[in-house]
Parts: structure tokens; C-alpha cells; sequence
DNA sequence: CGTCGTATTGAAGAGGATCAAAGCGCGTGG
DNA sequence: CCACGCGCTTTGATCCTCTTCAATACGACG
């Protein structure tokens, strides 16, 4: 065996051994940071203006990933952190078995491949959800960039961590939060992070499926609709399919805390 | 409410305005890593000889910690990330509702702390589960040297990530696995920490209680020990409190599978 | 020797999983 | 344009795993 999780060593599941032909892999457009609408939410953010325009050097190229389409595979080689421009990505591992796990959700101004550094291959895949494009950022040239810009090494390494952080949050969910609790707590940071991106806070369209929530949240598809159509009873929420509105989000936000004292 | 997990964003759990005051927080030891017989586990595994003397221009304290005392505290200022040099330690966090979940059990060699640099306050509690020293090593230090050695940046890169992909090892666990194969996984990785320091790998001692476990296992006390049963019954293990003698390597990486086709 | 913390074990209960069926929206092809 | 099939969702009924509550055992320590 040993497609079992490991948890302190490298995970070692499924490492297909397959090169991966992105057919959207289009001609390169470069792209500069310091002229990006998503600069405060992306790569760039903390940087003073000046100190972004050095962010300038990397010339990185985009891609456009359609619906369904992958960005990079398990056991694909590390070579770019890709940050989400448009459209929305899911990461997620697979065991042997086929059971899948989703790791994350990833919009506009978000990175994503960082754990590929661990080993040099990537240990998850990436996945649209919708139509999407992404900057590919060369990591051997932004740590280049970073050696003589310690503010810039500085934002590298925060950006890892805050992913630690993020999965440290996942974690505590998955392991003592019930089904109510989780699917609030889902919902809330969504909203937090339309909201981050203009979008409204309370009204939005879930990307995802409810077999993909479930996945991320550690239950099955039936309970996320279940949970859904517990929330819409109490008024918390109007759900119409992958369309949902916040009603209560003082409730929702209690949801979270229900089982607290 | 706020305690809420968020998930993208850092968490933001009780941060406690409290000023911790380490008892044992004794005159610092300059340690060396080219000397120290930790150097393959640890940070500097991965760097040739001359570079690790470069590290020893860190010039890092030592603290000895004792049993049940912490490390360093939620909220507490991120200057430090922590090596294990002797014993072991629990990473944990809490919601406001005093529920807790431990994110993970660290060994000689191992590094703790990292979670910090997203918000410059570390987001999670370490403690140590018996008396234990660790090197204190100054982040901003590190980035310093590491500005002028391009291998270094990329094994602290490296580091980080390692940590990403431990944890979504845990999340594919918490999110995805029954209580057998929770605890299996855990004890097959347990048993590959302890060969890979020299220990029996398949015989050790557990420094955690069946709390402690199940928390990071995300079940309960009585699952987790049950489960020790169980596997007992079964052959596989023999389990005398905290004394632990893998029978069956075998059959405990087999259950990690049981649910498979 | 009593007490406290930890572990084990049993019995009952709850929360999700599983299995199953039906509804809905959407694209395809006749 | 409509019929059909497919994928996704919802909902119900039943089952099962893990939790909860409780009692007991064990060892360390004062």
C-alpha cells in the first residue's frame, strides 16, 4: 500500500505518469501586474506601487481553461503558481480507490499550485469549473525576482502560509463541525470572498456541484441538499439549484455556533 | 460571529490578547545546524555541506520547553519558526466554543510555526506532550540569508509546501476516511517518522493521549480506543496504553485501504 | 489508601450514509 | 419543434457508524 495519506511525509497518491496536453494552452499574452485590475487581491497584494512594477519582469503568459478542463494534474511537473484571473478552479486529490477529495475552491485573484514546491510534481489536480483564465507565474523566476527584493520574498512566503492557514481552518471544520455547521461556514467565507471581489455578498451563483461541496466538506451530496433545504425552511436561505441567496445572515452566522455551550 | 472557520481567508480564532510568559524560556544556547545531528531531518536537509555552514550564521537560541507547557500561543507575534530537537509536540487550534482540534504532532527535525507568517500572529497553540527543546530559528534571519543563497529560499519554499501537502493528507483523511482507516493511516505514518529517526518502526510509544488522537483523527476518545481494540482482536496490533507494537504491517496498511472496489 | 487523570467497554441514541425514486433543466437529434 | 436521455438535485425510507452517556478499571501520585 501506498496510496494511504501520509501526514507529516509528502502524500503519495495516484502519480500518474502522464504529460498532460493542455489543448488551451494558446500563445502567451503577457501580462503585467502592475496594470491588472485584480492586483489588490492577487500576487502583487502588499506591495507598494513601485515594488509591483518590478513584479513587471516576470512577463508571464496566460491561459484560458475551458469548463471541465484541467489546469495541471497530479504528478504533473512544478514549474508555475497560477493565479485565477476569470472563472473559477477546484483543486483536489484522488486516492487509488477513486474517492476524491476536494481541497479547494478558487476565484479571481487566488493562487494555486503551491504545493507542487514539496516535490517538484504537483500532488493535486485543478479543474474549471466555468470558463477560466490564468496567469501562469514561473516560480523559478519570481523566487529570481525575489532574491533582490526582500519585500517580495516576504509576500511569497506570507501567501504560502495564509494557504496553510486556510487548510488549517478546513481542517478544524472537516474534524469537529457537524453538517449544518460546515455548509454555513462554506457559504459565509463564499460571500466573504464575492464580496472581497465586488460581487454582492448575499446573492451568487455556486459554481460547483453539490457532489463537489460535499466533497470539500466531508458528506455526501444528499446532505448538502438536505442541509440547503433545512436552511431554506428557516428562512436562512433561498436556494433555487446553484443559485442562493443570504436571507439571515446573522442566522447563518449562528449556524456556525449553533452547537456552542 | 467570527470565530467561524473561514475557509480562504486566515482564520480568525480567539485571537487572545494575552502576552505569553515562557517559564522555561531559559538563556539562549547558540546552536549550529552543520553540527547538529538533526541536519538531515531538518532544515537544512537538502543543502551540501558548505551551504549548511551558512546557516550557521543564524546564530539561533535554544528553549527548552517542559511537559503541557506551550510554545508559543495563538496570537502570539510570529518572529520564530521552531525546530524540534528533542521530544514532541501537538499544534492546535480552538474555537470560541472551547472545541479543539489538533492540527498535528511534531517530532525531532520537524518545524512548527509557519502558520504565523500569514498574519504575523500565529494563528495556532504548540505544546509540548513531554519535556522537549527546540531551536528558535529568527524568520527574518532566515529571509536574510536566505537573499543571498537561491538554494535556501527554495528549500524554505519547499518547507512551507511540505506543509500544505501534510495537510491536505489530513484533509483527505478528516473528509474521506472511517475511523479504521483513520487510525491506521496514522499509525503507518507514525511508524515511517519514528524508522526514518532511527527508531523501531514498529514498536513505540505514543507521547499523545486517545483525546489527542481522536481530535486530530476527528472522532472521539472512545472511537479511537475502540478502534485500538479492534485492531488488537484482529491481530494487527498489540496496545498496551500508550505502548504500541505493529504485528501486521501488512493488514494496518491494508485497513487504510479496507474500503477499496 | 484515596483521588485524579486516562483508558476501556457496554448500551442506547443520533446524525449521516446509503439506497431508491422522482423531478427538473438542458442539449441533442429526430 | 418536440421527444428523449442525461446529469444534477431533491426527497423519502432504512441502515449503520460513530457519538453519547455511563460504569469500571488501571496506574501515578500525594
Amino acid at each position: 500500500m501506498q496510496a494511504a495519506a501520509t501526514l507529516e511525509a509528502p502524500i503519495r497518491v495516484v502519480p500518474r505518469a502522464r504529460t498532460t496536453t493542455y489543448t488551451s494552452d494558446v500563445p502567451t499574452i503577457t501580462t503585467l501586474c502592475s496594470t491588472c485590475h485584480l492586483k489588490d487581491l492577487c500576487l502583487p497584494c502588499g506591495l507598494a506601487g513601485n515594488e509591483v512594477q518590478r513584479l513587471d519582469g516576470l512577463m508571464f503568459g496566460r491561459r484560458k481553461v475551458k469548463l471541465g478542463q484541467p489546469l495541471f494534474h497530479e504528478g504533473d511537473k512544478f514549474q508555475f503558481i497560477y493565479a485565477v484571473r476569470s472563472g473559477t478552479f477546484k483543486t483536489s486529490l484522488t486516492l487509488r480507490d477513486g474517492r476524491q477529495q476536494v481541497t479547494g475552491f478558487h476565484m479571481a485573484g487566488e493562487l494555486m499550485g503551491m504545493d507542487g514546491l514539496a516535490s517538484g510534481r504537483h500532488a493535486s489536480v485543478s479543474e474549471a469549473l466555468e470558463d477560466a483564465e490564468v496567469c501562469a507565474i514561473p516560480y523559478a523566476h519570481l523566487t529570481d525576482l525575489a532574491a533582490h527584493n526582500p519585500n517580495l520574498q516576504h509576500i511569497v512566503g506570507r501567501l504560502m502560509s495564509r494557504e496553510i492557514v486556510r487548510e488549517h481552518s478546513l481542517m478544524m471544520l472537516l474534524g469537529s463541525m457537524n453538517a449544518e455547521e460546515r455548509l454555513a461556514a462554506f457559504l459565509l467565507n463564499l460571500s466573504q470572498r464575492m464580496k472581497a471581489r465586488g460581487y454582492s455578498a448575499s446573492e451568487f451563483h455556486l459554481r460547483m456541484s453539490r457532489a463537489e461541496i460535499g466533497s470539500y466538506l466531508g458528506m455526501k451530496l444528499e446532505t448538502v441538499s438536505r442541509t440547503f433545504s433545512l436552511f431554506q425552511q428557516q428562512g436562512i436561505l433561498e436556494v433555487d439549484k446553484k443559485h442562493v441567496r443570504i436571507v439571515d445572515l446573522e442566522r447563518l452566522s449562528y449556524a456556525v455556533e449553533a452547537r456552542v455551550q
